[in-house]
RNA sequence: GCCCAGGUGGUGGAAUUGGUAGACACGCAGGACUUAAAAUCCUGUGGGCAGUAAUGCCCGUGUGGGUUCAAGUCCCACCCUGGGUACCA
């Protein structure tokens, strides 16, 4: 017992437990937080990317982000600005229907009983949200938004001529108008009509056609599909072409589904990021993922068939060196050019890449596989014969699905040639580019007829032009971009207010009306899917079927509907007549500044921007982006313990052994091992009955544990909740420990080694103002040295914060008390302002402390000092003189003197004579304010 | 594989963006107060070599090269770690 911290004593003179629960509770009843749409101030919107509430609670993780963008909001309000913080729930989504499977536990039951503690937890931490405007993507009054806002997308088209979206009527008018080409539109890939044509078309091939042109559309797509499951499964819960519970085969499946028209945007979602406050390195993901391309679509004719097929290049200046043309094996030319020889090859390949996923086929660059079709296309210019070859690394969603390979100037072109002993034509010549490597395109064109001589940019250019001459191809922009998938064949999702005459899908969709959403979910019985891969809501006839003989759309929406417009709900919540209304958006615009980790770099990011940007378009926004800044957090990562058991034993060894027994690692509680990762064996026995008659090999007397860092994840049992750390050393020194852990953006794994400093920190703060629960702050006259100290603080504070340097920011408050506590300062000139600069950090100990001081209103509301220079004006410098680069000793000089004076007093000085002595002064460079450096 | 980011003491990190490497903390060691502990305070603390000592010298920011009066910072190549890779969120 004696060596239990004596809490009580700690607490008599910082009471962080007392303090805490009061103030949470009088700014809740005096509603500090809550933000007005109505105000004469400057607006600024800080927001966080809102939580998935995880069935693991929040976690330390989380708030790192989260205490950044706060302590910024709260200085925001100090400097003035009318501030909009919020947060809110990101809850449609596959873990709470996973948890649903195994425990048959509604989704909206588990979901809800997260968000509780999701918000009880965010509330200890002390955050300044506006919890008047919290938002749920899956409250019915939320997603009813979402439903109609996909409705508006799919009552839309692309206008290419206008470079905008419109209403599809305006494209339906100009097809009764001029027939299919008076318009431009994105995606539209169909046979060409008149007026006539449209005019006396049914209805139903009417709506055929549109659907190549709606933002929200309907097109085949691959699923995985899991048979022992009876589910269909997502990428990642698909391991090495097996399910990753249990282990069974998958394999992909074609369904027609909803997809959104994000490449229609391509050109604008590029061309916007320009202007945006981001970092660079997450513009230029977005650009990459974009992945825009100059090059040439090229027709080829194929032997023996009255076909053709096209491909996009961009170096259309190598087609005297495209020795054998790639198919993505799902081309739609394969069936039909396969010659019966190879039929039986062919089918087997086919197989194999059924069970490849994407990121294997292009990800495998060791072994390279393909199968001859038996074809051969005819190459335009020589008019040789060009075999056909179906591989993996062509898919069929980039470019058109097929190239033409050349490797002389391509790596895997090449690779795919050595094997399968393909001819390899040189038809570049390089040597003028010593170093240049294989698809650089540098070089002189040899081999290749008319292009020879020719320079690649040249050649590049010269047969473009003679393609489209010829009436075979033309130039291309391509873009690496794909339409996002929209549907899910889950039942945690926002239905789809769609409906069809007949459930086979043979006809086309047709919208509810606004006036019957929200369209809620229907309850089901079971969780998991129906054999055919739909999802569960299939099985609920007396939703799917409709008294009129209609059947409902029953995949569900992805995550990132939700996700992609909740920040602009915030600005308006309640609003009932409309997803946000035109004064409240009209007032807060946008995001100023949006604090998010780097996962959602090209997701959630991309698709919010196409979102805004069709809002925009129907002037539903008055911005073009929807995140002027964005600023990267890190992760907070988990710190895993795990313990050693022995192949087809149960016994487990000490780390020390691990070596010299077959061993397989397993997770365990970290809250069982001790801060030297020294396990408690009785506890983890008491935990769960298969340890409990398990055996333990110590060594030397203990059992230790290995570790690793990876995400935190109830999984693996390496998850700390911020409520147990909070309880120990309070809210305030949590915040500041994290901040003062790093930079926001740096990831690193969690420790409370140091969390002690940020206590003791806050410790000798509070002793500045009180002693034995005595206020015994004074109103004498600051010193200079206190004004000094005082003004550097404000000063570095205010810049750091700029640039959200608060772990900088922490250390200068340390430095500041430090200083203060040495001087025994205790004045309130200087204690006052110093209250209000730390209030954003940490907001519950100086509302205390400055109600102590008798102020009337909230340290909260009170205005932000401003540093004067005057008090840290010096007029000397002590200058590290470096001899050679090596830094050697330090003169003291005014600042201010010219280069001539300050090399007279250092070379006067009898230790830079010992260093230079017998040497010729070279160079003696004087940078005022920095450094002096002289050259020998 | 590809795209993006990051590697600095025993640990978390700092470094005015090319100008004194290691601020501020943790940990550790020694000391003060105490019957003892807790709490608090003080001193020291990158590595090596020399010296009783003050001190001095050398090395040092993932590895190897380069640019510069000066490199943690800029350039080239490589190694390792993290994130993303289109249905996790």
């Amino acid at each position: 017992m004696a060596s239990m911290p004596n809490k009580l004593e700690f607490n008599m003179e910082y009471n962080f437990t007392e303090i805490e629960a009061t103030w949470r509770q009088k700014w809740q009843e005096n509603e500090l937080y809550k933000v007005s749409n109505n105000s004469d101030k400057p607006k600024y919107y800080v927001l966080d990317m809102f939580p998935y509430p995880s069935g693991a609670g929040l976690h330390v993780g989380h708030p790192l982000g989260y205490i950044a963008s706060d302590i910024y909001s709260r200085y925001k309000r100090l400097k003035g600005f009318n501030v909009l913080h919020p947060m809110g729930f990101d809850a449609f989504g596959l873990p709470a229907e996973q948890y649903a499977i195994e425990t048959g536990q509604h989704p909206r039951t588990s979901t809800e009983k997260n968000i509780g503690y999701f918000k009880e937890q965010l509330q200890n931490i002390g955050f300044s949200y506006d919890w008047s405007r919290e938002v749920s993507t899956c409250d019915p009054e939320y997603f009813k938004w979402t439903q109609w806002a996909f409705l508006q997308m799919f009552h839309a088209w692309y206008n290419q001529e206008t470079d905008q979206s419109e209403p599809i009527d305006t494209l339906i008018a100009k097809f009764a108008q001029g027939g299919s080409a008076a318009a431009k539109g994105a995606g539209g890939e169909h046979e060409a009509f008149d007026a006539d044509g449209w005019n006396d078309m049914s209805p139903s091939d009417q709506q055929r056609i549109l659907m190549n042109y709606r933002l929200m559309f309907q097109a085949e797509s691959e699923v995985w599909f899991c048979e022992a499951l009876g589910t269909v499964l997502a990428n990642d819960e698909v391991k090495d072409g097996l399910s990753e519970r249990g282990g069974h085969p998958v394999e992909k499946k074609k369904l027609r589904q909803w997809f959104l028209r994000t490449t229609a945007f391509a050109e604008r979602l590029l061309g916007d990021l320009d202007d945006l406050n981001w970092p660079e390195s997450m513009k230029e993901m977005q650009r990459n993922w974009i992945g825009k391309s100059y090059g040439a679509s090229i027709h080829f004719d194929i032997i023996g068939h009255d076909k053709q097929f096209e491909i996009f290049t961009t170096r259309a200046d190598t087609i005297f060196g495209a020795t054998f043309m790639v198919l993505a094996p799902e081309h739609e030319l394969v069936a039909e050019i396969t010659t019966p020889e190879q039929k039986e090859k062919i089918e087997t390949y086919l197989d194999y890449v059924r069970k490849r996923s994407e990121r294997d086929r292009l990800s495998e660059v060791k072994v390279v596989t393909g199968e001859f079709t038996g074809a051969y296309a005819k190459h335009p210019f020589s008019g040789e014969p060009v075999p056909i070859w179906i591989a993996e690394y062509v898919l069929a969603s980039y470019g058109t699905g097929a190239i033409m390979a050349v490797p002389s100037d391509d790596d895997r072109d090449n690779a795919f040639a050595e094997k399968f002993n393909i001819p390899i034509v040189e038809i570049i010549d390089k040597s003028k580019y010593p170093g240049a490597g294989r698809s650089d395109k540098l070089g002189i064109m040899i081999n290749s007829d008319f292009l020879d001589g020719m320079e690649v940019p040249e050649a590049i250019q010269h047969i473009t032009s003679k393609l489209e001459d010829m009436g075979i191809g033309k130039g291309k922009i391509n873009y690496r971009l794909r339409d996002a998938g929209f549907s899910r064949q889950r039942y945690w999702g926002e239905p789809f207010p769609i409906v069809y005459d007949s459930e086979d899908l043979s006809e086309m969709p047709k919208t509810l009306p606004e006036t019957e959403l929200p369209l809620r979910l229907p309850e089901v019985e079971s969780y998991s899917q129906s054999p055919d891969g739909r999802s569960p809501i299939a099985a609920i006839r007396d939703w799917v079927e409709l008294p009129n003989g209609q059947y409902r759309e029953t995949d569900t929406m992805p995550g990132y509907a939700g996700s992609s417009w909740y920040f602009l709900r915030y600005m308006d919540p309640q609003n009932k007549g409309t997803f946000v209304g035109q004064d409240a958006i009209n007032y807060w615009k946008d995001v100023d500044l949006y604090i998010g980790g780097t996962e959602h770099a090209v997701g959630h990011l991309l698709y919010s921007r196409t979102w805004h940007k069709y809002f925009y378009d129907q002037g539903l926004v008055p911005t073009k982006e929807p995140f002027q800044r964005l600023v990267n957090q890190g992760m907070i990562q988990g710190r895993s313990n795990l313990i050693y058991r022995i192949k087809g034993e149960n016994k487990f060894v000490s780390l020390e052994l691990k070596d010299q027994h077959d061993c397989s690692p397993i997770h365990i509680p970290i809250k069982f091992v001790d801060g030297k990762d020294m396990l408690d064996i009785e506890a983890l026995k008491g935990w769960r009955s298969d340890f409990e008659e398990a055996d333990f090999v110590l060594h030397e007397g203990g059992f230790k544990c290995d570790f690793d860092v990876e995400k935190m994840s109830k999984r693996l049992y390496n998850v700390t909740d911020p409520n147990d750390v909070i309880s120990k050393y309070g809210a305030d020194t949590f915040r500041l420990y994290i901040m003062f852990l790093g930079p926001i953006e740096d990831s690193k794994p969690w420790s409370t080694k140091g969390i002690e400093g940020t206590a003791k920190f806050l410790k000798k703060f509070w002793r500045l103002f009180v002693q034995d629960e005595q206020l015994i702050v004074t109103d004498d006259k600051a010193s200079p040295e206190e004004l000094k100290t005082l003004h550097k603080t404000i000063k570095k504070v205010d810049h750091d914060l700029s640039t959200l340097g608060m772990n900088t920011c922490v250390s200068a408050f340390m430095v500041c008390v430090n200083e203060l506590t040495a001087a025994k300062c205790h004045k309130r000139e200087i204690l006052e302002p110093l209250l209000v600069l730390l209030a954003p950090f940490a907001p519950f100990v100086t509302e205390e402390l400055y109600q102590r001081l008798g102020n009337e209103g909230s340290v909260h509301t009170a205005v932000y000092p401003e540093h004067d220079e005057q008090y840290l004006k010096e007029d000397a410098y002590e200058y590290p003189i470096s001899i050679n680069g090596k830094m050697r000793i330090k003169i003291n000089l005014p600042l201010g003197i010219d280069q001539a004076a300050a090399q007279e007093s250092v070379l006067a000085n009898e230790m830079v004579q010992k260093w230079i002595e017998g040497k010729d002064l070279r160079k003696f460079i004087y940078v005022p304010g920095r450094i002096i450096n002289i050259v020998v």
